[in-house]
DNA sequence: CCAGATTGGTACGTGCCACGGACTAAATTA
DNA sequence: TAATTTAGTCCGTGGCACGTACCAATCTGG
């Protein structure tokens, strides 16, 4: 299925050696985790985005709606999306049993399957490439890279609440 | 030109509390800074990979060959990738000097312009993002995002060579 | 020097992904 | 009950990535 993407170099947005030094390893590191999910999927025939799917879908029946919310995208998207999926056995659609107008997406066996698979080669990948850190630098790294990530959650937060009305 | 991608949720790939909190981490930020440069693309409707087109053509002038490896992605790509630039103004294709098999591809004024503007918003909202990181944590992470950069290259390196012939 | 291979690019067809708009059906509300 | 909102699908458009086929230029070995 057209895996694409296999090693593309990091292509070092800024160059530059100033102060932008944090920026350039983290735009670099986003690019190597970023790789390695996508090569671990296109192993298993999925791209990053199904893989998503397969990821959000282990432990939630979401509606094609929640679906939407979950993984960024339109609905129309969606719909394209389950399509897909479903056609290859990995989801099923189900009927809502309390909205007649929604539906039901769940995971199949096989795509439980998959999922957990690329999930344990992604977390080996990431885990070897984090090897050459001490056991204390990478705790210290998983705090720090926590941090940033759920304050930034936060100020999504606050923004969507204060800017928009949901 | 179709924006897409606006916040997406992280959709954790690995909910699990257990040891693999880095791997967790490391994937919802990457997927911060990944999202940040799509957002900021978005801005000048351009998508990540002409964002990053154009930041490889800021200081080379590559053959499209030698534009495929730098991205990690066929000729074949590169040919409707630099298609799309030209045709918007971006950059412009000159024949080689030396081969005339080859063309170079160069960056124009405007797509200077935009590369220019899209890399400093970029680098002020992952400064904004590490912001409630102290000076020292954001040296520390910077080192520590740069080793994990840095031997990962290293092991491609030595791997490409051992494995294959070139 | 020239025939055959190799190299650099393009063109075309396929498929995924993402969007917006139009549409249907069901549910909610007024 | 009529009007509106909500859930999902379908269609058209376009970017992105691939593989294959192809052409032109270059390089190689006789």
């Amino acid at each position: 299925m057209t895996s694409r993407n296999e090693t593309p170099s990091p292509a070092a947005p800024l160059p530059g050696g100033g102060p932008h030094d944090l920026v350039d390893a983290l735009a670099q590191l986003s690019f190597l985790v970023h790789n390695t999910l996508a090569e671990i999927s296109g192993r298993h025939d999925l791209s990053i985005i199904q893989t998503r799917l397969l990821g959000v879908l282990r432990d939630r029946e979401p509606t094609m709606q929640q679906l939407g919310r979950l993984l960024g995208l339109d609905k129309s998207s969606i719909s394209g999306l389950v399509d897909r999926a479903q056609r290859r056995g990995l989801v099923v659609r189900t009927a809502s049993a309390t909205d007649r107008r929604s539906v039901q997406v769940s995971i199949t066996d096989a795509g439980r399957h998959l999922v957990e698979q690329a999930s344990t080669q992604f977390a080996e990948q990431i885990e070897s490439a984090v090897a050459p850190l001490s056991g204390a630098e990478r705790r210290l790294l998983s705090q720090l890279a926590a941090r940033i990530v759920s304050a930034d959650a936060h100020h999504r937060g606050i923004d969507l609440r204060t800017t928009t009305d949901r």
